[in-house]
DNA sequence: GTTAATATAGTACAAATGTACTAAAAATAA
DNA sequence: TTATTTTTAGTACATTTGTACTATATTAAC
């Protein structure tokens, strides 16, 4: 990609990660990239195009590393409910913006809507294989793990947010919290077995 | 209170829930309440003024049903949470721009910040009582209940963000579905007796 | 009934912002 | 070298927005 180009964006990443999408302005965008604003409209028409740009950067980055190590099924899952936060982490203003975002942008809430309707049937296929693994434990009420993913995906997407509405800054502490979070959600799930196997993967959570 | 700030408050309630306190000028506020603007000001020297005070009519409400019925506890655990999303949903406008909001106003900000410490120590309490009364189990990692609160309010503050992203309205059905959520989430947490009480209060849910 | 306080309307303004447009400069192709 | 395309800068503009300010109108107090 143009070099100019590629600046932009990390540029508009940084402030758009620090600030938020509208107290951005193009200007201060051109100022950071050491570019003019005729410039910048040159390289994206429309403000929004470099929001998309964005985005499509983050979902590529996420799809790159979405596959399950089938040797050690447990560790394997729980490290990429990480990976996944932690790529969330550096693309962040999109999350603290994402109503905002879906609200003016109807191509990327259609193309995220898609995407989280895959990624449940993705997340469904996963725990049936875990079940069949003894790794999780059978559904005891219906649509139990359908739900779970819901929850999961609710606090993934919006985890930041809840920090942020609290704290000053957001740091990568965020994303350790987050893990604890989650793997704490996934244990009632596991069979006995795999709460002996979580039991060492993080001996500090034993009480 | 003055009649015409009520009026205020109520439009202004209705355009923000709509379109995002963003979106909502002014003069659009002061079109739906049939004053002019310079009237509107009068009563609310800033718009922030506007934003804060029905902040506080939110809190207010919720703290007004906050009491739990010792006779009937798993089942008053449960209503509350939906008796708490049942409001928020009623003020959805400020969780749909919560992080704009506590961004611009630290007022608000740290009063949420505030309450937020609270509730989680109320929770713990609440938690403590079930435990002894037989209905949750004893933690089996180290603050599990902190961990579950914390998903609990993620999912509380953001289930309206949460379905606005990807669908065109929200709806009541919301809460309905968010009931489901958490009732859920909450399940592995109860003892085999109130597992069983569960099982007379959610009948359709189980496998 | 006069005075003071409250409430309402209307206008004006300064600041910010996205973007359209023009022109020059730099790079590339012929 | 010349011609053409790509890239960059600069300016101008229309629009929106919050709010400050002024002038009436209405209500309440005495």
């Amino acid at each position: 990609m143009n070099a100019t180009k590629q600046k932009i964006l990390i540029k508009s990443l940084d402030l758009f990660n620090d600030s938020g999408i509208s107290n951005v302005s193009l200007r201060a965008i051109a100022d950071k990239a050491g570019i003019s604003v005729g410039n910048l409209q040159y390289h994206f028409k429309k403000r929004e195009d470099i929001i998309e740009a964005l985005y499509f950067e983050l979902v590529e980055k996420i799809d790159s590393i979405l596959f399950i190590k089938t040797d050690d099924l447990l560790q394997s899952f729980l490290n990429i409910s990480v990976e996944i936060v932690t790529i969330l982490y550096e693309y962040h203003f999109f999350l603290l913006d994402f109503i905002t975002i879906t609200r003016r942008n109807y191509k990327i809430k259609r193309h995220y809507s898609e995407l989280s309707k895959r990624r449940e049937i993705e997340f469904i296929k996963i725990v049936d294989v875990l079940i069949k693994n003894g790794v999780f434990r059978e559904e005891l009420l219906k649509n139990e793990y359908h739900s779970l993913f819901k929850r999961i995906e609710v606090i993934s997407n919006f985890w930041f947010s809840s920090i942020l509405i609290q704290a000053d800054v957001l740091s990568k502490e965020s994303i350790k919290q987050y893990s604890l979070l989650i793997s704490q959600s996934i244990y009632p799930y596991l069979t006995d077995e795999a709460k002996k196997q979580y039991a060492t993967i993080f001996p500090s959570q034993l009480v």
